[in-house]
DNA sequence: GCCAACGTTGGC
DNA sequence: GCCAACGTTGGC
């Protein structure tokens, strides 16, 4: 019983976590701490699986936009930083016994031409995505099929 | 720095 | 369960 390779859209500030800092890393895999949304949490919880496309968006920062392409690479499993209590992402209402917050690990796939708010919105294909409805400030999004092909070919030039 | 939009908290 | 107050996000 497979399922279908799926599709999101994760946000990282870049004075937090660029693409660059993504492409330095070891293995060029991060875990995405952080997380303090239950719906965002929910979508790592339960829906994604290792090998899910990942448009890595750059956000809170002079150029926002698409800046390249990741993987799940792990299923999620507890945030460690929730349990540290000098971490800005603690949370003393976790325990290890029962943790709230989880993260999934995420590997460069690429790095691409970043593409803009300004060149998504300009895009018809592109008006259902999430990330660009109005008020939309969830940090993860899935992304369709037709929606992740028409970013891929049509701005990347690439059929992955 | 501004501010719209949204999620969370907590009193009732 | 309601809802006002508050905090955060994130583009501009």
């Amino acid at each position: 019983m497979t399922k279908a390779r799926q599709y999101w859209l994760m946000k990282s500030e870049p004075s937090e976590c660029s693409i660059d800092d993504l492409a330095r890393a070891k293995a060029q895999t991060v875990a995405w701490f952080g997380v303090r949304n239950y719906q965002a949490r929910n979508f790592m919880r339960d829906d994604m699986r290792i090998g899910d496309g990942v448009l890595f968006y750059h956000s809170s920062c002079p150029q926002p936009g698409i800046a390249g392409r990741a993987e799940v690479v792990s299923a999620a499993y507890p945030d460690a930083t929730q349990f540290d209590a000098k971490s800005p992402y603690y949370d003393p209402k976790s325990s290890p016994d029962n943790p709230r917050w989880v993260n999934v690990d995420v590997k460069l796939r690429a790095r691409e031409r970043l593409i803009g708010l300004d060149e998504l919105r300009a895009e018809p294909k592109l008006a259902t995505m999430r990330v660009l409805q109005r008020g939309n400030r969830l940090s993860i999004t899935p992304v369709t099929g037709a929606e992740w092909r028409t970013i891929c070919r049509q701005f990347w030039g690439h059929a992955d």
